[in-house]
DNA sequence: GCCTACATGTAAATAGTTACATGATTGA
DNA sequence: TCAATCATGTAACTATTTACATGTAGGC
């Protein structure tokens, strides 16, 4: 089991996968769709997503759909079986970085195709890495409060309040979770808005890296 | 001017004279105050940080400071005049990224010992980027809202909120910072809150990566 | 006919982490 | 004295972007 010359992140090859799952596509739309998917416009490059296309192709989890490349050089991949085996692997699998924000919002993109089980065990653990992230500030913020200018004060108040809010939206969700017992989704993508409540407080990949 | 080898990310570099403008540090120390000042959490690691520091000793921006390194092999680094002056031209200066989560997140860190002027055009700059990002999110919810399941309903509202609410609480700041004419602040570290007002909406780098 | 957007790909450069090596100091 | 934490450093590896190279299709 040697670590594979080819071997993309975790958090590509997921969201790869996922957006297959929904059509077959081909790489230059894939980019673009991308963006929406991975944290706030962060647009991957030609240059990993394109090795990565291959990797999938030659471990099986995805081919080339022959019968749908009309009329241009481009080519259409599709998800396989296996591909949507793995892919529900890869969302369960929860590593120690799994409630990082982008890799939540990728999870969460794609709770549409995701076992309510699953689904809860995320929002699950989201909430809990905020909360640690939470006493971490609040502790920081108690130790360093006297020496902070106004500037520093109001960007940390902003940073903990943003937090807080987030956990507010989650707690939301995963009651809306609980109450519902609609279950094992797997295909079949639930139209119905999972929380009726617009309130909607908190944030996500709200704000993230260049 | 070739690129020189030790050439690190301008992010790292400016975090790191902008600690040391607070007070003399070592590596050490330096590091565990960076996860405060780079976005939520993101710890540089020492393979990235020690050389950085090497690299801004060998330009003249930080020298080591013997007289304070007492007992152990620690080595504490202060700055110097031209490092001052090579921290106000990178907080100054405004790339195309300037605008992005972390980037503004540590500029805004130091606003403390940057100029009004300066300030203000940073605040501006990244309030129009996120109303960019505000039109972009808008009008590809307008497109895909009908496909849309729920949850990535749910998630791209939240994402929205967010952004919203950081441009609310930017208005703020940017009103405050036109009021007062407390004007070229430098060394001395406004102690006093430049918003009254507790409101403080909005979000900063909020959210952001493993 | 030509320009723009579509479409795929690769080599080299760049950025950053991990794993390791080393040693000093403090407190139980 | 032993473990934990403090403290610095580097080589190898991993990931990812940039710059380039190549060609197609559709609109003006």
């Amino acid at each position: 089991m040697s670590p594979r010359p080819g071997r993309r992140s975790e958090l590509l090859e997921l969201a790869v996968l996922g957006l297959l799952h929904e059509a077959p596509m081909h790489g230059y739309e894939l980019r673009k769709r991308l963006s929406g998917v991975l944290g706030t416009f962060h647009a991957i490059s030609y240059g990993s997503l394109y090795p990565c296309l291959k990797d999938l192709a030659a471990r099986g989890w995805v081919v080339e759909d022959a019968s749908s490349h009309g009329s241009r050089g481009r080519i259409v991949y599709k998800l396989t079986a296996e591909g949507k085996e793995h892919f529900q692997t890869l969302v369960a699998e929860a590593g120690p970085d799994t409630w990082e924000d982008e890799r939540f919002g990728v999870r969460m993109a794609f709770f549409g195709r995701t076992e309510a089980s699953v689904r809860l065990r995320i929002l699950e653990g989201r909430r809990s890495r905020l909360e640690e992230r939470l006493d971490a500030l609040r502790s920081s913020l108690a130790r360093t409060r006297e020496r902070l200018d106004g500037y520093t004060l109001e960007l940390q108040q902003h940073g903990m309040e943003s937090v807080e809010r987030e956990v507010r939206w989650l707690d939301e969700l995963i009651e809306t979770e609980r109450a519902t017992p609609s279950g094992t989704t797997d295909s079949g993508a639930p139209t119905g808005q999972p929380a009726t409540t617009t309130s909607g407080a908190g944030n996500y990949p709200s704000a993230h890296g260049e």
